[in-house]
DNA sequence: GCCGTTTTCGGCCCGACTGTTTTCAGTCG
């Protein structure tokens, strides 16, 4: 059982005790845990060894034991016992905007909905705008929600909204009244799927910048508007949210609006342990209690007496106070992260995955930039199913300002994509060697994307592969093998030493195919012991390897390659989509190969066939 | 259910917006 399959199960046994009443900070440690299981970095390397998995921050003793009973038996009596209190379909009703556990829990125990079938009749029959809390408005969202859902699942690759994004951020940008604008939220964290745009804008006029947002031709319906709060769906389906602020609280809101939720809140941590509380408009000393005479909170009252009549002689320990230290200035992010003693966290690492011990350390590392890609490999051509010319492809990549692209088409095999045999791939070599000869500063390298068959040989024999300058190996057949096959076969390809890289090592599709089963642990020692380069295919409906890979690929020393599988001239473009992965995956310009200069690349791929 | 510079009980991030109700609960991020 994979850590993600854990983590779904977790994050039903949430929603189930959500919709039975339970106490809510029990249904948060289910979700935290879902989510600290997931994220968490390190190997897990036995999960039903419940100590060492309960000593993974936000899980406990009780869930660890969950957890050993999933791993062991591949059920949980636990949550099979939540599972029979509701109807099979009723947790789909949580991915309709608008509902959540109560209401769900009204309109399950008021009109036996259970299924957003069921629910999109009760609408439909006006049944829901009937119940107590509900009402004629709510019961047409609802309605419109759900139909909306078929149109779209909500879910974008990165790729598919970054124009539209940053269309929306130019043309605020260029209003008079705007005086700093950001993307933030999961697109400035480079997350591979966003689930909407969050736009943040600094202005003196917030009602001038709502009013120009929310009528932008881009804009095809007003979700929520407010004074500094607005959300529209674009008419691409993407849901955009804009908050706007003043200067002096952009710094708090651009931070507050970047991290996910759990950097946030370690953000949040570090500032109470100085004695202060940040929201997303500033730092400020925590408020003290009962101050003018004010009554403390009804919580904290009832608590107080209830203590109070069991003990009457003695009064409520009072809390310790923390000196609040005095608050720095803050101008920028920067600052901010430097009031809570952290080094500056690049936005693409604010997902509490490390960053936080990390940059208390100093010892974040410097991340890639875009301009330390010197080259890349992996671009098709029309010799197999590319849309331009060899010529056009190296021009286009020279206008990028690359040393050096590596040519790789399709092997035989891939019928459907016109895979070159081995006359064309040669007769494609020879002319690539001859153009090299007119170019000045820049090299096309030939290869080959040559596909990995069932048992892990090649498409092509060692005496095609040796004339090449690379070789690109890649899955693309027989994607239901069993973990063990899969992972023998991909090892035995690599294995050749002919092979540089390894492409799209997971062959995941984002949002319509899963992984292929492999064991990719083993995997990463394989290229380690061989000395294979591991590919970051910046393809936006790729982006494989997966960012959370590469710390432990790193750690293994394995290199990557950043290539943009690049099928027209245009698409060259999504290395920037590479970049943000391997930021994500805190990479520097040291752990790429295509960073190398065209110099240094040419020994390391000779190196690469000697070793 | 988790966690501990508030340390084995008591707190758990917090503010914006909507819709329904008329002062606030529910949802969202």
């Amino acid at each position: 059982m994979t850590k993600s399959e854990i983590a779904g199960i977790l994050e039903q046994i949430a929603a189930l005790l959500e919709l039975k009443g339970e106490n809510p900070f029990k249904v948060r440690a289910y979700t935290n845990a879902a989510r600290a299981i997931e994220t968490f970095g390190g190997n897990i390397p036995d999960l039903q060894d419940e100590e060492a998995v309960a000593k993974i921050p936000g899980i406990g003793k009780s869930i660890a034991l969950k957890i050993k009973e999933l791993a062991a038996t591949g059920s949980l009596k636990y949550l099979e016992d939540l599972r029979a209190q509701f109807p099979e379909a009723i947790l789909e009703l949580f991915s309709i905007p608008g509902l959540g556990a109560k209401k769900i829990k009204a309109l399950y125990e008021r009109l036996r909905v259970s299924s957003i079938e069921q629910l999109h009749q009760a609408c439909e029959a006006g049944r829901v705008a009937e119940l107590p809390g509900f009402g004629e408005t709510t019961q047409a969202k609802i309605c419109k929600a759900i139909e909306e859902r078929t149109r779209h699942a909500g879910y974008f690759q990165f790729g598919e909204i970054a124009h539209e994004a940053e269309a929306l951020r130019n043309d605020l940008a260029g209003h008079p009244d705007t005086l700093q604008v950001d993307i933030a939220g999961s697109y400035r964290r480079r997350k591979e799927i966003v689930h909407d745009v969050d736009l943040l804008v600094a202005t003196k006029t917030p009602e001038t910048i709502t009013k120009f947002f929310v009528s932008h031709s881009l804009v095809g319906s007003i979700i929520a508007q407010g004074p500094t709060k607005s959300s529209v769906r674009l008419r691409s389906g993407v849901q955009c949210d804009l908050r706007v602020v003043s200067t002096a609280e952009y710094p708090f809101a651009l931070a507050y609006f970047t991290g996910n939720k759990e950097h946030n809140i370690g953000l949040r941590s570090r500032a109470l342990k100085r004695g202060w509380t940040l929201n997303e408009y500033r730092l400020a000393p925590i408020p003290v209690e009962g101050r003018g005479g004010s009554p403390e909170p009804p919580a904290v009252r009832r608590r107080a007496g209830r203590l109070r009549s069991i003990a009457p002689t003695t009064s409520p320990k009072p809390k310790k106070k923390i000196r609040p230290k005095k608050i720095p200035k803050v101008q920028d992010e920067a600052g901010l992260y430097r009031a809570v003693d952290l080094d500056f966290i690049p936005p693409e690492l604010r997902e509490n995955w490390g960053e936080f011990e990390a940059a208390e350390k100093h010892a974040l590392p410097k991340l890639i930039e875009k301009e330390n890609l010197r080259g890349t490999f992996h671009c098709h051509t029309l010799a197999s199913d590319g849309h331009n010319s060899l010529e056009e492809m190296a021009e286009a990549a020279q206008a990028l300002g690359l040393e050096y692209l590596g040519i790789a088409d399709h092997s035989h095999s891939q019928i459907q994509a016109h895979g070159l045999d081995e006359k064309k791939l040669l007769a494609q070599v020879a002319v690539i060697r001859k153009l090299n000869k007119k170019f000045d500063g820049f090299r096309l390298f030939a290869g080959v994307e040559c596909d990995i068959l069932r048992d892990g040989s090649l498409d092509f024999p060692d005496e095609v592969l040796s004339q090449l300058d690379f070789v690109v190996a890649s899955v693309h057949s027989a994607l239901g093998l069993s973990e063990a096959d899969m992972t023998r076969r991909m090892i035995r390809a690599m294995e050749n030493p002919f092979v540089t890289m390894l492409a799209h090592p997971t062959g995941r599709l984002l949002l319509k195919r899963e992984p292929y089963k492999i064991n990719f642990p083993k995997i990463l020692d394989a290229a380690a012991r061989i000395g294979t380069w591991i590919e970051l295919n910046a393809a936006p409906k790729r982006l494989d390897l997966d960012w959370r890979w590469w710390p432990m690929a790193k750690q293994k020393g394995v290199k990557c390659v950043i290539n943009p599988d690049a099928h027209r001239t245009e698409r060259l473009q999504d290395l920037w989509f590479g970049i943000g992965i391997a930021r994500k995956g805190w990479l520097t310009k040291d752990d790429v190969m295509n960073c190398f200069p065209l110099e240094k690349i040419e020994n390391a791929l000779a190196g690469k066939r000697r070793s």
